[in-house]
RNA sequence: GAUCUCGUAGCUCAAUGGAUAGAGCAACUGCCUUCUAAGCAGUAGGUUGCAGGUUCGACCCCUGCCGGGGUCACCA
């Protein structure tokens, strides 16, 4: 039982003993005492004065007096208010650390037996990753590691949206204008390649939508500049042929098929890439081409119990109004399905695939609605994974200009993006000069996980629900509240870690669990942090917010920069001390290593 | 128009309904004490968009208003 619980308990009896009233378990919260107040955890008594019948004041000297009495790791308290501040014996901190460090699975929680599977990235092929990609790929992935440090055993899936009219553009760009260029031949990475027809689809496309405008408007010269140009856009002889290229993938045309096969592989080449650079992984890779049928089952089913229905022009919608939605599109006229039918038909094929407790679909809040649509169908059709949908809905990253738009221009390219970052990782690196002895291969190793912690926390700190600004004009930070200053501590340690081994310190339970019984308040601040740890991990897995991790870590990084400031460890002549401060930054390196490797990012020894 | 969401220091972000709303950046000041100054400490900076309400207690919950954004497509 930990300590906290401990006083949960002697509360909960003191309750009862002195003011003879039970109260719920669940309605004792009790916080850890501000840094301005003395104690370790304080209890708000202003809830319970209704059921003590005596004043807040009296409430909180009442129970303080029965914990001291009757709770043993109980010293002292006070009354501030209705603030009862309970203080415990700083031995019981220092025991706290011992157990802490001889944890080696700290942080992680027992294995649950539940499965969920994280979805994220979800990227089109027809161009390359950007920055909202960058923070979708590090939220899933990090959710993932989150989920698994929670107990789950988890699936990592990526669904390809590889095929549609999008593709069609591209490809029928490359088919005109590509001259048979390849990544090779032109020493572009395929997914930039693909996006280059993309733009230049886009670029033909808008001279021939002007052309069309202008013979419309000389037919009908009274027309709506608007409309005309919403028919000419569906209209260009690029447009016509991109949707007859569709049709003829959908009938599998060899031809095709072997370039889309063709231009997609080069696409995967240059993702795989950029998921290296990124460091994040998938166990599972669902393509779109495989599932994009398979929600027409589903529609049927719909129809034969009633759920759905069907228009007289052969259409099939399901009516939501009754829970506060509208009519909602299934199936086209011409039976072809539409996005949120894929989707059914995806959702079903996961279940089967990893039947999990859990799904967690790493996507933007621009499709909150889709989402909830999504599960109430899934619901209504009584499908068992229903509920455990959850849409984690982030905030998209906008430009000081607004968002970024691909026809601007004004997309913040994913590797463009990591390379100026290790570029400037680079740069400060080297003028700091620390390094000077490592090798090429272990400076450009260092100038990367510096680059990605940097990136990874900058947009990992921020809560994932609240759209987030990024500026281009003003680099990522490396000081202050970054994710270089976490990696930062955790090399200053190390460093300490290093002197301690070479010294042939001894820093074990024996060295100083029942010598030291004072702490000084950076020490104890710094314990207490780190016994609230695994608190974090499973806060956030309930919130689904990689943040509450991140900002922990600072925290800890910057209780553990006060310590290291103000306390000598090697010069403070209690050998004792001395083993509990290097078994400190042990637990504390432990620590912020592994809530950085729950937001992927890498601590170096030395920087 | 309907609906969801956000609004906190000059800027970027924090704050399970709890004590005097906190960090970082930018500005100013001090500190290389033989453990890494990518650091530590300090100064200054706030009517938490506005107006009500609930509560012992509200940045947080409720109502209204103002402002930004999203969604309401036979796009995905």
């Amino acid at each position: 039982m930990s300590s906290e619980q401990t006083i949960v308990q002697g509360i909960l009896t003191g309750i009862s003993t002195v003011f003879g009233v039970e109260v719920p378990a669940a309605s004792i919260a009790l916080q850890p005492t501000k840094k301005e107040f003395a104690g370790d955890f304080t209890l708000v008594v202003f809830p319970l004065v209704k059921l003590t019948k005596k004043s807040p004041e009296e409430t909180a000297r009442l129970l303080g007096e029965y914990l001291k009495q009757h709770v043993k790791i109980v010293d002292s308290f006070n009354v501030i208010k209705g603030f009862l501040n309970i203080e415990l014996s700083a031995q019981l901190w220092v025991q706290t650390l011992a157990s802490l460090v001889e944890q080696a699975d700290y942080g992680n929680l027992p294995a649950n037996g539940k499965r969920v599977m994280v979805e994220y990235s979800s990227p089109n092929t027809n161009k390359p990753l950007h920055l909202g990609h960058l923070r979708n790929n590090f939220l899933g992935y990090s959710m993932a590691k989150i989920m698994e440090a929670n107990g789950y055993q988890v699936l990592k899936t990526q669904v390809v949206n590889d095929r549609g009219i999008h593709i069609c553009k591209s490809m029928l760009a490359y088919q005109k204008f590509g001259q048979g260029e390849t990544p090779a031949s032109s020493g572009i990475k395929g997914d930039h390649l693909a996006g280059d027809y993309y733009v230049a689809f886009d670029r033909e496309n808008k001279k021939q939508i002007a052309t069309l405008v202008t013979e419309y408007q000389a037919a009908e010269p009274s027309a709506d500049v608007e409309k005309l140009k919403e028919k000419a856009a569906k209209n260009t002889p690029l447009m016509l042929e991109a949707q007859s290229m569709l049709l003829r993938w959908e009938e599998g045309d060899p031809e095709v098929l072997h370039l889309w096969q063709t231009m997609n592989q080069w696409v995967y080449a240059g993702f795989n890439a950029t998921y290296e650079q990124m460091g994040v992984t998938f166990d599972k890779i669902y393509y779109e081409s495989d599932t994009y049928l398979l929600g027409k089952k589903i529609v049927d089913e719909g129809l034969a119990r009633a759920l759905f229905f069907r228009k007289p022009d052969g259409s099939v919608w399901i009516d939501l109004t009754a829970d506060g939605l509208d009519q909602k599109l299934l199936l086209r006229a011409d039976g072809t399905s539409v996005y949120i039918t894929q989707d059914f038909g995806l959702a079903d094929t996961k279940y089967a695939d990893f039947p999990m407790e859990k799904s967690v679909y790493v996507v933007g809040n621009e499709q909150d609605y889709h989402f909830k649509v999504l599960q109430l169908v899934v619901e209504k059709l009584g499908r068992p994974y229903a509920k455990g949908i959850y849409h984690l809905s982030y905030g998209m990253v906008e430009l000081p200009t607004g968002k970024m738009k691909s026809r601007e221009g004004t997309v913040v390219d994913a590797d463009d993006l990591m390379a100026e970052m290790d570029r400037i990782a680079r740069e400060r690196t080297v003028e700091l000069g620390k390094i000077e002895d490592f090798d090429s291969a272990e400076a450009l190793y260092l100038y990367h996980q510096l680059a990605m912690g940097a990136l990874k926390y900058y947009l990992l700190r921020v809560d994932p629900k609240k759209k987030m600004l990024f500026n281009p004009e003003e680099s990522i930070d490396f000081q202050g509240d970054t994710g270089v200053y976490i990696q930062y501590t955790h090399a200053r340690i190390s460093a300490i870690l290093r002197r301690a081994t070479a010294e042939q310190m001894s820093f074990d339970r024996a060295d100083y669990a029942n010598v030291v019984s004072q702490l000084a308040p950076v020490e104890q601040e710094l314990v207490q942090l780190l016994s609230v740890y695994p608190k974090k991990v499973q806060l956030a897995a309930e919130e689904f917010s990689p943040a509450t991790v991140a900002s922990f870590a600072y925290e800890v990084a910057r209780a553990y920069g006060r310590f290291f400031y103000e306390l000598s460890i090697f010069n403070e002549p209690d050998p004792a001390r001395r083993s509990f401060r290097v078994a400190l930054s042990l637990a504390t390196g432990k620590v912020i290593r592994h809530a950085m490797g729950l937001i992927g990012v890498e601590m170096p020894e030395r920087m």
